[in-house]
DNA sequence: CCGTATTTGTTGCGCTTGACCGCATATCGA
DNA sequence: TCGATATGCGGTCAAGCGCAACAAATACGG
């Protein structure tokens, strides 16, 4: 109740915590000097060493030979995140199933894009995830030892059980996806929003490195989600629903900007008008991104006019963010970064004419950085959850 | 760096974190028996013990014999926060400044609001304080030992050092009252913006209690101000500002629904069109619940539009909030609190009605319960704040 | 090529602190 | 009055981290 982490407040806390935190190093800083761990830490020479020697016996870490450092005194070896150590990620689309192995430190050990005809079904997700695993175990990563499942899923995802409440796309409704995965390979697995995780990704990885208040939108085939970081931390909301900015109704100054009667923020904002202003009938990320640029060089006033429009209701939108959470950085992602990225410094002028000038003092607006891969790493983070807060979870 | 706490990760963080959790539980739970801590912390009852003999070396609580429980075994004696270590809040407003000496677990010792005819400057506001304080030693609390000076400013507040950036109705700009009032006392001060304040205070002893994620937002003569409690802790932001949902531009549904043209949320909704609306000039917060009531008893339709307008719009900021933060609890206090009580159903209803239906699911929208004492108890929290974070900062 | 300064790993020791155990004590019910 | 239950208290134990001394590995200057 009080009690947040299990054990806190006794030793065995402090070693757990000790482990967690220098295998989160290794995870999130990459390799790095046992040095480094000491002063990062702020624990003894001794302490580091101590703990690094478990974490080496668990498996999950190794030292390498000292970098060469052209400076005085002895070197330090390197402690590195052990490379066997992965975990798979998953994101089923409507057209697609998307898989990866993916290594502590963010690396892509593999990644497999299965295209489906039908809409994939919970059962059909489970089953293409055991066969990837299956194929991974006898090909490249037969000596790989596999920390758990993670699956991004493009929908409402209840935080306490991993139900997926309502993806309407995939037309999954209350699915249990996360027992059907745990049964089929007999791994732990965990389930999370798409838009979530690629906050967390950017946050941990990406645009958002260090940065402990953002906001992160974006704008994807289906709509408009996003994730938010708060005091360093991904947040949930009390069901886990949170980041839903494309069902919020920002203000709309100019009546004549509204396409949608009553409509919310991803009716108006959106990638299907912007095909429309291009004559397009569908495109995927990058074309889209080309035709804009190409159609903005040639000096095409309707969609100069439409993406105006776009960024105006957008930025309405991160105004009412930016108020509330005075976040450090906004990140945009997906389509949002082609409306961005075409005029870099309108995006952010729009919302500073709406927000409180002191919240936009701080506030970077900037584009995603992982690109296709973001939301593998962040569903890897969630399987790799449990492993980084307590090492010792896995030992057997 | 990574480091959060100091000296997180060793014995000395563990005996700090330990002692700070007890006295945290005897400040946010009140008076509880050495065999309820233990319970609550997973200590031992040993550990216990040697940590609340410290506490109380510490002149911080007290034991007292046990409360007579009619249950089998040996009673355990009550541990409370010792009621000599108090707090000064502070709160200056245009017509007056509001002082209190408040004790750990919330207690008000002493409250006294000091009309003032000018604006009361940060430097005057300083010289109050420390006249109060001279007044208090002299009289009932000769023998309290004051924590420190938390003031709640209703303005902007940069978190980083406490600096007043902006307060316009008490005109002050860049105010470095935290300074002026160390100096003026001798204590250490804080400075917070009162509307996050508030929400501290409804978190730990309000209408928020043990509530990890809520939204809470006052309707005040100035504005609508708010705050934000995410994974348990109050939002902050990056530099402070956070919760200014005033400021926001909800989308208005209704074009005649509009009143200030490109105007935001405190422009649409607000104690002046309220007053308007009733004929009235100006009066307090219970005059003017009584004004509402009593005009809509009688069926007057203008100022029954008047409610409905403007809990429309309320109603799509907070569905905004909502969709966002996916809190379990939305707080209203001041005259949102009136323009709810009204009709408790309504508010929630047209929430839900903008809002994700899963989100919806599991948020209450309740009115404030600390009434008039929810400024002081939360600055008094963040007078408090060094002291029960480390309890040994306090050793001499 | 060698000595010195610098930095870091290693080792053993000691301190701190919470867990555990046994016994004394306090209350209630029979 | 006695048994059952639950707690307090003191002592002992075990575990983890800091510390200091020593050893090792590197750069630099002569």
């Amino acid at each position: 109740m009080i009690d947040r982490n299990g054990s806190t407040g006794s030793f065995d806390g402090v070693h757990r915590r000790n482990l967690a935190r220098i295998l989160g190093l290794a995870h999130l800083e990459g390799p790095l000097s046992r040095a480094r761990i000491t002063a990062l830490t702020g624990l003894n020479r001794s302490t580091v060493a101590s703990l690094a020697g478990e974490l080496i016996e668990l498996g999950l870490v190794e030292e390498r030979a000292p970098d060469p450092t052209n400076r005085v005194g002895r070197p330090s070896p390197v402690v590195a995140a052990h490379p066997g150590v992965v975990a798979v990620a998953v994101n089923p689309e409507v057209d697609a199933v998307t898989l990866a192995a993916v290594g502590l430190g963010g690396r892509i050990d593999a990644r497999e894009r299965i295209e489906v005809d039908d809409l994939v079904t919970p059962e059909r997700t489970a089953l293409l995830v055991a066969d990837a695993i299956r194929r991974w175990r006898e090909g490249d990563l037969a000596h790989a030892r596999f920390a758990g499942v993670g699956l991004a899923v493009p929908g409402l995802v209840r935080a306490a059980d991993g139900l997926v409440r309502f993806a309407p796309h995939l037309e999954w409704r209350d699915a249990p996806v996360r027992e059907f995965v745990e049964e089929a390979t007999g791994l732990p697995a965990s389930v999370g929003n798409d838009a979530s995780l690629g906050a967390l990704a950017e946050h941990l990885f990406g645009a958002g490195r260090g940065v402990d208040d953002l906001v992160y939108l974006n704008g994807g085939a289906s709509g408009i989600g996003g994730g938010l970081v708060v005091h360093g931390r991904a947040v949930g909301g009390h069901s886990g629903y949170a980041g839903e900015f494309g069902q919020n109704r920002p203000g709309i100054a100019a009546p004549e900007d509204r396409r949608a009667d009553g409509g919310v923020l991803e009716d108006e904002v959106g990638r299907a008008r912007l095909l429309e202003a291009l004559g397009l009938r569908s495109a995927d990320e990058p074309t889209l991104a080309d035709a804009i640029r190409s159609a903005v060089d040639a000096g095409d006033p309707a969609i100069a006019a439409e993406l105006d429009r776009q960024r105006r209701i957008l930025a309405t939108a991160l105004a009412n963010a930016v108020n509330v959470l005075n976040p450090s950085l906004v990140i945009l992602g997906g389509f949002l970064a082609t409306l961005a990225e075409q005029d870099p410094d309108a995006i952010r002028a729009a919302v500073a004419a709406q927000a409180m000038p002191a919240a936009m003092e701080d506030v970077e607006v900037v584009v995603a950085a992982l690109g296709e891969d973001r939301l593998m790493i962040g569903a890897a983070e969630l399987a790799f959850a449990r492993l980084l807060d307590d090492p010792l979870s896995v030992a057997g």
